[in-house]
DNA sequence: CGCCCTGTTGGGGA
DNA sequence: ATCCCCAACAGGGC
């Protein structure tokens, strides 16, 4: 579930609940969460630390802990983070026992979700810089930087737009709605967009995450059997895993292709798809066997 | 009921 | 650089 909106939303409502408490007691139940670190010894260096400061970047959530710690977590897909839940939910990983008898459980049915420990800022930075690029809502994220990073490249514009070491925390929904926003075919080449279209897609990357994270942690289950969503929100989850569902721009059906092998929504009338040769890249087909759907 | 496909992510190997 | 597959599970379609 959460894209960065999503984790945004989660590190502000949480941050409140975790600063300045100490981890009386942490159970991490799924070796692999800590992977490939060895649980035990994480469980007893998180044990009695401070939460200094819970911040984001990218998908990540980073805890700031006492005695130069910093506790990485990623969600994945499924993760989710409960504070004082009244039980513990049906694929509970992690417990982390908190000051004042509080508690916060970490759950997640695929455990896809890791959580890294790691000593000192440089450390962290280079986890952090390993994998993520530029922070789409500061003004490092600009036009030209986006061309910059698309010079040459001939991997379709999907791929490049989730790629975190490019832009950090963009994911498959925000992806395909801020390229419906900008008019920009998934199949495109990266390296192929005119310098209007690098400003249009950097300025619906920003919409897009503006949006999602003004929704509060909504996502687009919310909306999905909503014809016409409310407010702004009709703006945002305009053709994500709608497929044969009207264009609310032009009333074309919307179509899915698999695209870097992540199912991919477009309406091929608003967003024109490039003619075979240049700055165009071969689709790939949904299933086993060839063609798209719809 | 069973089989098959899909999925809000990222890492590793080819 | 790029592409494919995989992790592990739930839910929907047939």
């Amino acid at each position: 579930m959460p894209e960065l909106p999503e984790v945004e939303t989660i590190r502000r409502q949480l941050a409140p609940h975790l600063e300045g408490r100490a981890l009386r007691e942490v159970e991490i139940l799924d070796p692999r969460w800590t992977r490939p670190d060895p649980p035990g010894p994480v469980q007893d260096a998180l044990r009695g630390r401070v939460v200094q400061e819970v911040g984001r970047a990218g998908k990540y959530l980073v805890w700031r802990l006492s005695g130069e710690r910093y506790l990485i977590m990623h969600l994945r897909m499924t993760g989710a983070l409960l504070f004082d839940p009244p039980a513990d939910p049906p694929h509970t990983r992690v417990r982390f026992a908190l000051d004042g008898g509080h508690r916060l459980v970490y759950n997640d049915p695929r455990r896809f979700g890791t959580g890294h420990l790691v000593t000192g800022a440089p450390s962290r930075d280079s986890y952090l810089g390993r994998r993520l690029g530029v922070e789409p809502l500061t003004p490092a994220f600009t036009a030209a930087h986006l061309r910059a990073q698309a010079r040459g490249r001939t991997a379709p514009v999907k791929s490049f737009v989730l790629d975190q070491r490019r832009i950090a925390g963009v994911g498959n929904i925000y992806a395909d709605e801020a390229r419906f926003r900008a008019g920009i075919h998934p199949l495109r080449a990266a390296g192929s967009l005119t310098r209007p279209q690098y400003e249009a897609l950097r300025e619906a990357i920003e919409h897009a995450l503006t949006l999602g994270i003004d929704a509060k942690g909504a996502t687009i289950d919310d909306f999905r059997h909503v014809d016409g969503a409310q407010g702004s929100f009709q703006d945002l989850f305009c053709v994500h895993q709608r497929v044969g569902r009207p264009c609310p721009v032009c009333g074309t059906a919307i179509r899915k292709l698999v695209v870097g092998g992540r199912g991919t929504y477009v309406c091929e009338r608003c967003q024109p798809r490039p003619r075979a040769g240049r700055g165009a890249v071969r689709a790939r087909a949904p299933g086993a066997s060839g063609g798209e759907q719809l």
